[in-house]
DNA sequence: CACTTGACCTGTCCGC
DNA sequence: TGCGGACAGGTCAAGT
C-alpha cells in the first residue's frame, strides 16, 4: 500500500538519518529483491557514503557518492526500517518500543544494509518489492520513469494540466485513470478512493462523462488527500510503517476506504464496496452516484 | 491502439 | 482443527 504519502513519509525520515551513512556490509537472501551482481555491490555500493534521499512517484532513490543510486519500490508490503544497534539490543531486553515491528531481521526481511552503528533493512512480506543498483544518470532512462506522469503536488502541476492528463484515458473508468501512474504519479487505491469521495464522483464513471467542473473538484480533493496524508504519516492499514518501523495515522482520517457498512461522513448512508478497474473500490451510494 | 485481466508472492480470513 | 479459496493491491506482460 505504499502510495505518494507513504513513500513520502519514509524519505522524510530517511533524509534525516542517512545522509553521510557510509555502507559497510549488504545482506540479501532474496535475489529478485536485490539482483545486481555481488560484484556491482562491492565495486558501487559498499564503501560509498549515501548523499541523499529523493522520491519520484512511489520510487524511492538513495544517493550515493559512487555516482551510483539504489531505486527502491516498495510495491505492497515493503518497509524500509532504520535501527540503531542500540535499539535493537532495546529489543532483545524486552523493552517496549513505540515501533510497531519487533526485533530485526525477522522473517519478511530481504536485505539489509550494514552502516556505522545501525542496520538498513528492507522487509517484504509478499516478495513484490524490489531495489536495484544502477548508475544515478541512468535513472530517468527507465521505462517507467520515462513514462510516469507529473507529481501531483508539484506547484506547477495545475487543475487544467490535471484535466488534460486524465482526458488521456476519457474512455476508461475514472477510477483506472487516477491509478494509472502514466496520467499522474503516486496514486494507489487508498488516496483514489478518498478523492473521489471528496469531489463526489462514481469511481466507474467515465472520464468523459465527467463535467469539468467535477474534475476541477476532484483535482483540489486529491491534493487536500495527499497532504493531509503526508501530515499524518502515511497510512498503516496492515504493513505500512515508516523508516523508524512506526506506523501512520491517515485511516483514522479515511472517510470511506475500509469503511465498507460504516456511515458515511458526510451523509450517513452505509459505504459499500464493489469493485472497479478490478480493485476493491468503497464508495458512499448517495454521495457518489453513476449518472447516465 | 486502447483498454482489461492475470501473474508475481505470502499471510489472513471465511466457510465447510 | 484443518483445508481450500478468496482477497489484499503496484506494476508489467499478455490478452481482447
Amino acid at each position: 500500500m505504499p502510495e505518494l504519502p507513504e513513500v513520502e513519509t519514509v524519505r522524510i525520515g530517511l533524509a534525516n538519518l542517512l545522509p553521510n551513512q557510509k555502507i559497510k556490509a549488504v545482506w540479501s537472501d532474496w535475489s529478485k529483491s536485490f539482483p545486481n551482481s555481488q560484484a556491482d555491490i562491492e565495486a558501487f555500493l559498499i564503501g560509498a557514503k549515501i548523499t541523499g534521499v529523493r522520491r519520484r512517484a512511489k520510487v524511492l532513490l538513495i544517493d550515493l557518492d559512487t555516482a551510483y543510486s539504489l531505486v527502491i519500490h516498495l510495491k505492497m508490503t515493503g518497509q524500509i526500517v532504520f535501527r540503531s544497534d542500540d535499539d535493537q539490543l532495546r529489543f532483545g531486553a524486552g523493552h517496549p518500543n513505540e515501533s510497531l515491528i519487533g526485533r530485526l531481521p525477522d522473517k519478511s526481511t530481504r536485505v539489509v544494509l550494514t552502516l556505522d552503528g545501525a542496520k538498513l533493512f528492507f522487509n517484504d512480506q509478499r516478495k513484490f518489492g524490489w531495489m536495484r543498483l544502477m548508475p544515478t544518470v541512468e535513472i530517468e532512462n527507465l521505462d517507467f520513469f520515462k513514462k510516469v506522469g507529473p507529481e501531483p503536488l508539484a506547484a506547477e502541476f495545475t487543475a487544467t494540466h490535471f484535466i488534460e492528463r486524465l482526458h488521456r484515458r476519457k474512455n476508461t473508468t475514472i477510477k483506472a485513470a487516477l491509478l494509472d501512474q502514466t496520467v499522474i504519479a503516486g496514486i494507489g487505491n487508498i488516496y483514489a478512493d478518498e478523492s473521489l469521495w471528496g469531489a463526489k464522483i462514481h469511481p466507474a464513471q467515465r472520464v468523459s462523462e465527467i463535467p469539468a467542473a467535477k474534475l476541477k473538484t476532484l483535482f483540489s480533493e486529491m491534493q487536500y488527500v495527499l497532504k493531509l496524508a503526508i501530515e499524518k504519516g502515511g497510512s498503516t492499514d496492515k504493513n505500512y510503517v515508516n523508516a523508524e518501523g512506526k506506523r501512520g495515522s491517515y485511516m483514522s482520517f479515511a472517510r470511506v476506504f475500509r469503511r465498507e457498512n460504516l456511515p458515511c461522513p458526510r451523509c450517513g448512508t452505509t459505504i459499500i464496496k464493489s469493485r472497479v478497474a478490478g480493485r476493491g473500490t468503497h464508495t458512499c451510494p448517495a454521495c457518489q452516484i453513476l449518472t447516465k
